[in-house]
DNA sequence: GCTTATTTACT
DNA sequence: GTAAATAAG
C-alpha cells in the first residue's frame, strides 16, 4: 500500500499524462494535486484572464477525476509547503510534475526536492509534458541550447517521440484527504469580455475540430487577420490542458502542407522553451544586448497609454490591442506588428510591452512571451536587429479589404475596402466624421529615431 | 581528435 | 550580422 502524489502545474489534463502514469503505476493510491501558488501572485504574474481560464481547467479536471473514481485536491500556499504537507498528511514517498523551463518554476522545483528528501521523500521530475520535445534533449556541438531555430527544427523533427498516453481508467485517492475545493470563474474580476472557455474537454473538442476542418488551410491562413484561421490553441498549450506531444502525433497524422506549417509552430513553442530553460534570465533581461537606451517610461507615457488603448491612430495596431483587451487574445500577426510598433516605431522597451501582453493574454507564457518580444525587438535569438514591420503596409497585405480593422475599430467602419488602413489620406471634411486619433507619430520619424538609436545607417 | 577558418542560411 | 555546419588545419 503505497502513496504517491501528482502535482499538477501546465499540464491540467488526464489525457497523455506522464506524471499520473507514472504514479499510478507506482503506488495503489495517488493524490492529484494543484497548489494554487500565491507566490504567483507575489511575482506579478497573476492576471484575472488566466485566472478565469485556471478556474475552468481545475473545475474540467476534477470532474474528469471523478470520472473515474478520484478527484482534485486543491490547496492554496507556498507550493513546497502546500505539497510537504500533503505528504507528511498522507505518508506518500513520491511525488510526481512535469518539468518547466522559467526561472521560476526551476526554483520551484529545487524547493520542492530539498524539502521532499529532507522528508525522504522522492521528487520524479518528468519530460515531454510541457513541450514536446524537453529542453536540453537536442543541443549544438558548441552550446547547451541552440540560438537559431532552423537547425534546431532540423534536429527536433528528427527526435522520436513517445507515444500518446491513454487517460487513466480508475483512480483511487486515499480518504480524508482535505480539499478547498475548486476555484469558480464567476468569482473573478476583472476578465475580457469575450474570453475563451478552458478545461481539456473544450481543449480536446477544439482540437478535434481545428484537424478536421482548420488545420489544412493553416499554411496559407495563418497570417490573414480578418480569417482569424489559427487554431487559437495557444491557452491550451499554455495550461497544458492539451499535450504538445499528441498535438505533433495528431497533426502528423492529419499530414499536408497546413499540417506540417503547424507542426513547425509548436516547434518554435518548443524552440523558446529551450532557449529559456537554458538561460531563465532572458524572461526579464536581452538574450543579446543591442546597447538600446530605451526611452524612459516617463517620456514615453503618453505613447504607451495609447497603444495599450489602441489609439495610436494606426488602425491595425489599434485593432489588434483592441482585440488584446476584449478577447485576452490577439492574432499572431497582430502580436508582431504591435510589438515591432512599439519597440521600433515607438522605441519603448520590450519589456513594457511584454508586461502589458502577460497582463491580458489568456495564453500569456513567459518563455513564449518574453522570447517573441526579443526576438522582435531584436534582442533575442533572431539576427536581424533592424527588422522593422510597416504597419500599413502589412496591414493592406494581411488584411487586404480591411475587414480585420472595422471589426475592432468602429469608429472607421464608414471606411470602405484598403482606406480603413490610412484614414489620415480622407480629405478633411470626410476625416471630421470619424473620431479616431491622427497617428501619434510619423513612420519614418520613429524609424529614423530607432536606427540612431542603434547606430544603423 | 580537437581547434580554427570558411561557408551557408536565416519567419 | 550571426549561428551552425562544414572544411581545413
Amino acid at each position: 500500500m503505497s502513496v504517491s502524489i501528482v502535482l499538477f502545474t501546465s499540464d491540467l489534463r488526464v489525457h497523455d499524462h506522464p506524471p499520473l502514469r507514472a504514479a499510478l503505476r507506482a503506488s495503489s493510491e495517488v493524490v492529484p494535486l494543484f497548489v494554487r501558488d500565491t507566490g504567483i501572485a507575489s511575482a506579478g504574474y497573476a492576471a484575472p484572464n488566466r485566472e478565469a481560464f485556471l478556474a475552468d481547467c481545475l473545475g474540467d479536471l476534477d470532474t474528469a477525476l471523478r470520472a473515474c473514481g478520484g478527484r482534485l485536491v486543491v490547496r492554496s500556499g507556498d507550493v513546497a509547503d502546500a505539497v510537504a504537507g500533503v505528504a507528511a498528511e498522507t505518508g506518500a514517498d513520491a511525488v510526481h510534475m512535469a518539468g518547466g523551463v522559467s526561472a521560476y518554476a526551476q526554483r520551484r522545483e529545487e524547493r520542492l526536492r530539498n524539502v521532499l528528501e529532507g522528508q525522504g521523500r522522492r521528487l520524479v521530475v518528468h519530460d515531454s509534458v510541457v513541450t514536446a520535445v524537453a529542453p536540453g534533449a537536442v543541443t549544438p556541438a558548441s552550446s547547451d541550447h541552440f540560438a537559431v531555430f532552423t537547425p534546431y527544427f532540423r534536429h527536433w523533427s528528427e527526435q522520436r517521440l513517445r507515444d500518446v498516453l491513454a487517460a487513466p481508467r480508475a483512480i483511487r485517492v486515499p480518504d480524508g484527504v482535505a480539499t478547498e475545493g475548486t476555484p469558480s470563474r464567476a468569482r473573478v474580476s476583472g476578465t475580457s469580455p469575450g474570453l475563451a472557455a478552458g478545461g481539456e474537454r473544450a481543449g480536446r473538442k477544439q482540437l478535434t475540430a481545428w484537424l478536421r476542418r482548420g488545420v489544412a488551410g493553416y499554411e496559407d491562413g495563418h497570417d490573414d487577420l480578418p480569417g482569424d484561421a489559427t487554431s487559437r490553441l495557444s491557452p491550451h498549450l499554455h495550461f497544458g490542458t492539451l499535450s504538445p506531444v499528441e498535438l505533433v502525433h495528431r497533426a502528423r497524422g492529419a499530414g499536408g502542407p497546413g499540417a506540417d506549417a503547424f507542426v513547425r509552430q509548436l516547434a518554435w513553442r518548443d524552440f523558446h522553451h529551450q532557449v529559456l530553460a537554458a538561460r531563465p534570465a532572458a524572461a526579464a533581461h536581452d538574450y543579446r544586448t543591442r546597447h538600446d537606451r530605451w526611452r524612459s517610461e516617463r517620456a514615453a507615457a503618453r505613447d504607451i497609454e495609447a497603444w495599450r488603448e489602441g489609439r495610436t491612430g494606426y488602425p491595425v495596431i489599434d485593432a489588434a490591442m483592441r482585440q488584446l483587451s476584449h478577447e485576452g487574445w490577439m492574432h499572431n500577426r497582430g502580436r508582431l506588428l504591435t510589438a515591432s510598433f512599439l519597440t521600433k516605431t515607438l522605441y519603448v522597451d520590450w519589456r513594457v510591452g511584454a508586461r502589458h501582453f502577460l497582463d491580458l493574454l489568456v495564453d500569456g507564457d513567459i518563455a513564449n512571451n518574453q522570447l517573441n518580444w526579443q526576438w522582435m525587438a531584436g534582442t533575442g535569438t533572431d539576427s536581424r536587429p533592424n527588422r522593422v514591420l510597416n504597419p500599413v503596409t502589412q496591414a493592406k497585405r494581411y488584411d487586404p479589404d480591411g475587414a480585420y480593422v472595422r471589426r475592432w475599430v468602429p469608429e472607421l467602419a464608414g471606411l470602405a475596402g484598403a482606406a480603413v488602413h490610412e484614414p489620415w489620406k480622407q480629405p478633411g471634411p470626410e476625416r471630421a466624421k470619424y473620431a479616431y486619433p491622427d497617428p501619434i507619430v510619423e513612420l519614418a520619424e520613429g524609424l529614423e529615431r530607432f536606427r540612431r538609436a542603434r547606430g544603423l545607417d
